[in-house]
DNA sequence: ATCTGCATCATG
DNA sequence: ATGATGCAGATG
């Protein structure tokens, strides 16, 4: 029997399909692109592994139409990644592949960096007798001086030697003097490395002495509060790797953290730095993704997809602000680029960083099982003083929009002193809801389980879940009255009443309504750094990574919301973002003051974390994780369905439920409609599963889905496995 | 008789 | 996913 080819191509196949070798060409090594029929259709598609004995007995087989690619664009390092988390999170292999390729290459572009035309010297140009053509030839002598003193010239250089030196070029081509070289240009950062680095205190130290490329395999969770220099822990690390002739791949959660990091980078490190991220063209997208896997670049800095880049000389891992939920993906290939970060430092055997003023329990729980190290960084940079956390008791207080009394008078107190005051409410528009004063009538999206924001500035009701806008009733459509009032508060809203309450106070409003238009982040930011604006009120754009030295109270506006949070996350991530936010006060000499107002003062989470600070509210969370059996204590997978209709994602569950094996030690619960059932007109339901040991569920999952899959309802829904959930909903 | 929408099926 | 196929009901 003739041997086939694996090769994944995207689509729902859980495994490769196998291929006949080529006609022509000749077979394509392992982690190459090929070209491959599928139905009446041509895909692009990647061997995965050498060729074998075909699965399926007595099957039609096809013949690959054409090799991409005759080195491996994947080498078994990067592959060995994509199929372990294909399985992991068992999602197609097709699709995982697709997720780690820069879409050029998905689409069967060469795998060929953007060239630039240099110009260089002949060994005829080097003996020419310059000054003999000085005389009649000036402008050509010139050009062949500059040539003489550097190793080739890039084209766009020319214009700056005087004059039109084209002509004169081409002379010096047709004299056999100068030549044109492609030389790949891959769009790469220089570092400068110019700026020295700090002496690092004792803590900082303890942590990068843990982070030794070459020196095996260490999870180090670098657990820092702000302004404690984890970067300096990270550069010192990237530095040591970059001087040993080895890459750092370093991955952040957002493309807003991106360009400072860089440019910090760039100031520090002797070393080539290549960006990857979504706001990237197709092509310096490709270009970053090449450099990476060439050796061109020594340190990659991205987000979440850029765990699979490819790496030639690996070395050092870092994770930033690894308790954020941005690493996880949420829809199709669900992977986490934190754990993918470690399982891949693991297989690498190098070290990695994760850093994180907050971290997650998920990693908490890590260090404790003696899996991480823990380093704790608890000394502030420039003897910063820690801000001082208060809770704000709003019950009886007389408010002005959500705005107590009490809080309105530290605001003015601080402004007075010249402090710069930092609001934070995690809701934008003017109120989360819009209802009728006469009959109760509340403004709800038709497509989801959900109430309108409204909007005054653009005078729209917006639904933030399916993303859904229409104008603004004149009449409520109930009951005709023209009484219809706002309800609840939004960030348009506190700013209008700060207007009022504190006038001539120069105030900007930072979120994702106010920053639409490219650059006004960056914009407004500026002005709060040179203190230009000394109001500051923003949501959580505002908690996430950015300096702002004169600030010098915090207050957050509305702390109850998230503590009554669907989701079993929810307290954990109000405690991080409150530590974020308050990380934003005090860091030069004056101390910060921390604001928390709330009609819950006496609630355990906000006690524990004024009191305890982060460390005692997450001891506290893990243990009561434990008791309730939840993650991280216990390993957890959802199966979620949605369809147009409400009954069948519920009938599907239900069926696929009933198949799963009674003598499981796996704990189902539901099947359940989802926190929000209807969102964007489709009906959702989830089954949840959970086991004391991750290898069980993995084994259940394993032995179960092919079965699911096959059921004649899952045709009926679409529906997708979640292993590890961050989000419930 | 032909068209249209929807469910079902196969893809190596 | 995506495109092919088959069937039921609508259509002038």
């Amino acid at each position: 029997m003739a041997q086939t080819i694996p090769v994944a191509v995207s689509g729902p196949f859980p495994r490769s399909l196998d291929y006949l070798p080529p006609e022509t060409d000749t077979p394509p090594v392992v982690g190459a692109r090929v070209r491959v029929p599928l139905g009446r259709r041509q895909m692009v598609g990647m061997v995965t592994g050498p060729p074998r004995d075909p699965g399926l007995a007595g099957h039609r087989l096809r013949q690959i139409t054409q090799v991409l690619d005759l080195q491996p664009l994947l080498d078994s390092e990067l592959l060995g990644l994509i199929s372990w988390s294909a399985r992991y999170y068992h999602h197609p292999i097709g699709d995982c592949i697709a997720t780690a390729l820069p879409a050029r290459l998905r689409q069967g572009y060469p795998a060929e960096p953007a060239s630039e035309t240099r110009w260089q010297l002949t060994p005829a140009g080097d003996e020419a007798d310059i000054e003999a053509l000085r005389r009649r030839a000036p402008r050509q002598a010139a050009l062949l001086d500059a040539l003489r003193s550097t190793d080739d010239l890039p084209a766009g250089q020319l214009a700056g030697l005087g004059g039109d030196a084209r002509g004169a070029l081409q002379r010096l081509v047709e004299r056999g003097y100068a030549t044109a070289v492609e030389r790949a240009d891959y769009g790469l950062i220089t570092g400068r490395g110019t700026e020295g680095a700090p002496a690092l205190n004792p803590e900082q130290a303890q942590a990068t002495s843990a982070l030794q490329p070459g020196a095996g395999h260490q999870v180090t969770l670098v657990d820092g509060v702000t302004g404690s220099g984890k970067t300096e822990v990270y550069l010192d690390a990237i530095a040591r790797a970059t001087a040993m002739g080895l890459q750092s791949l370093v991955i952040v959660p957002e493309i807003g953290l991106t360009p400072q990091l860089v440019s910090r980078f760039q100031a520090r490190l002797s070393a080539k730095i290549a960006v990857l991220h979504s706001g990237l063209a197709d092509g310096e997208r490709l270009n970053a993704w090449l450099a990476a896997g060439s050796g061109a670049a020594d340190v990659i800095i991205g987000t979440r997809s850029a765990v699979f880049a490819p790496l030639r000389r690996p070395g050092l891992i870092i994770v930033d602000e690894e308790h954020d939920a941005s690493l996880k993906q949420q829809e199709g290939f669900r992977y986490s680029a934190r754990d993918l970060a470690v399982m891949r430092a693991h297989r690498l055997e190098c070290p990695i960083a994760m850093g994180t003023a907050t971290p997650s329990l998920e990693s908490l729980a890590n260090a404790r099982a003696g899996r991480y190290t823990h380093y704790r960084l608890t000394e502030r940079a420039g003897n910063a003083r820690p801000p001082q956390l208060r809770l704000l008791d709003m019950r009886g207080q007389p408010t002005t929009e959500g705005l107590s009394a009490p809080l309105l008078s530290t605001v003015r107190q601080h402004l007075d002193n010249d402090g710069q005051v930092l609001l934070f409410l995690n809701r934008r528009g003017f109120s989360p809801t819009l209802i009728c004063h006469e009959c109760g009538w509340l403004a709800e999206c038709d497509r989801c389980d959900a109430r309108y924001t409204y909007h005054r500035g653009r005078s729209r009701l917006h639904c933030h879940h399916c993303d859904r806008e229409t104008p603004v009733p004149a009449v409520c459509p109930s009951c005709n009255s023209v009484d219809l009032r706002p309800l609840g508060l939004g960030t348009e809203r506190i700013e209008g009443a700060l207007q009022t309450a504190l006038p001539d106070t120069p105030m900007v409003r930072i979120d994702r309504d106010s920053t639409r238009q490219r650059g006004r982040f960056e914009q407004h930011m500026a002005a709060a750094q040179r203190g230009e604006a000394q109001l500051l009120l923003g949501t959580q754009m505002l908690a996430k990574g950015h300096h702002l030295p004169a600030v010098t109270l915090v207050a957050i506006i509305n702390a109850d919301q998230g503590l009554f949070g669907a989701d079993f996350r929810s307290p954990e991530r109000l405690a991080q973002l409150v530590i974020q936010v308050a990380g934003r006060a005090g860091r030069a000499e004056r101390a910060g003051e921390v604001v928390i107002q709330t009609h819950q003062p006496e609630h355990p989470l906000l006690q524990t974390l004024i009191h305890g600070g982060y460390p005692a509210f997450a001891e506290a969370a893990l243990t009561e994780r434990e008791a309730a059996g939840l993650p991280p204590a216990r390993a957890m997978a959802l199966i979620r369905a949605e369809a147009p209709g409400q009954t069948a994602p519920l009938n599907f569950l239900k069926a696929a439920a009933a198949t799963l094996p009674t003598d499981s030690s796996v704990e189902v619960l539901g099947p359940y409609p989802s926190p929000m059932e209807r969102r964007a007109g489709r009906y959702r339901a989830q089954l949840m599963l959970q086991a004391n040991q991750r290898g069980t569920l993995q084994a259940l999952l394993t032995d179960w889905l092919p079965g699911v899959s096959a059921l004649p309802m899952a045709r009926r829904v679409r529906w997708s496995v979640d292993v590890d959930p961050a989000e419930m909903l």
